[in-house]
DNA sequence: ATAGGTTCTGTACCATAGTACGGAATCAAG
DNA sequence: CTTGATTCCGTACTATGGTACAGAACCTAT
């Protein structure tokens, strides 16, 4: 049984932020010994999952349910979650796309030095 | 002349929002009409200024600067600045394609449904 | 036994980019 | 001239994901 400090560090967190998710229902309710909470390597586990799926791009909500499905052993939820996501992923990164062409267009204008202005400062200017 | 209301429209924001880029510094103090205030042509160029910056990625703060470069015309450094943040680009588009590539992946395999557990929940859990 | 490190609770604070609200004053239209 | 919209100011609140702190209790090692 881990103190809360082992469990942090365990899991590459800090002592704030396992409060924290406690207080979010991530982790579930632990035991007391004395007042002092006591956890075990499946805490670990899910302070790991969290950690992952937010690499993944899931909110700290999202990940809440994710948990609960895991629990509920619905499939076809998570592969609907895991899809809802993807779809976001895609439009962020051809957001971030049209940003870095336009930006990379700019730059390329201004180094080339035709125009008197920046084109980086002027071409928002329109 | 406009008051902040027509500003506000004519650059596709909000009242509340106006007021806080001037708090902000990001609109220069605007000429007061008896208390009101009273904005011309080129406040709405900066706020569509702002919007566009916005959509390249830039943050408030980073706009900021970039208004105070147009001032002083100093292009070596909007350059620099456009470099840096196209690298950021580059780093967060490289995330979230490593995002959108493991969750595919996982999204597969769970489809296929070879293994008794769903992988989309399995897989944060080593 | 005593010093220093951990843990407990609750609350407040950080950044980011706004949004909302109360109450007073003023402006525009009928 | 009155009604309703707009503006003023300051402050507080939203969401997201934490981080910090105060003051007390407790745990560990010398």
């Amino acid at each position: 049984m881990l103190t809360i400090g082992k469990l942090a560090q365990a899991g590459g967190v800090g002592v704030e932020t396992v409060r924290f998710y406690q207080r979010r229902n991530l982790l579930g309710t632990p035991s007391r010994d004395g007042g002092i909470r006591r956890y075990d390597t499946e805490d670990v586990r899910r302070l790991r999952f969290i950690r992952k799926a937010q690499q993944a791009g899931f909110t700290l909500e999202e990940i809440r349910e994710l948990i609960a499905l895991d629990s509920g052993h619905d499939h076809q939820r998570a592969r609907e979650m895991a899809e809802t996501r993807m779809a976001k992923l895609d439009e962020q990164i051809a957001e971030l796309q049209r940003a870095r062409q336009s930006l990379q267009r700019l730059a390329t204008e201004c180094a080339a030095g035709k125009s008197k202005s920046c084109p980086i400062l002027d071409a928002f200017e329109i």
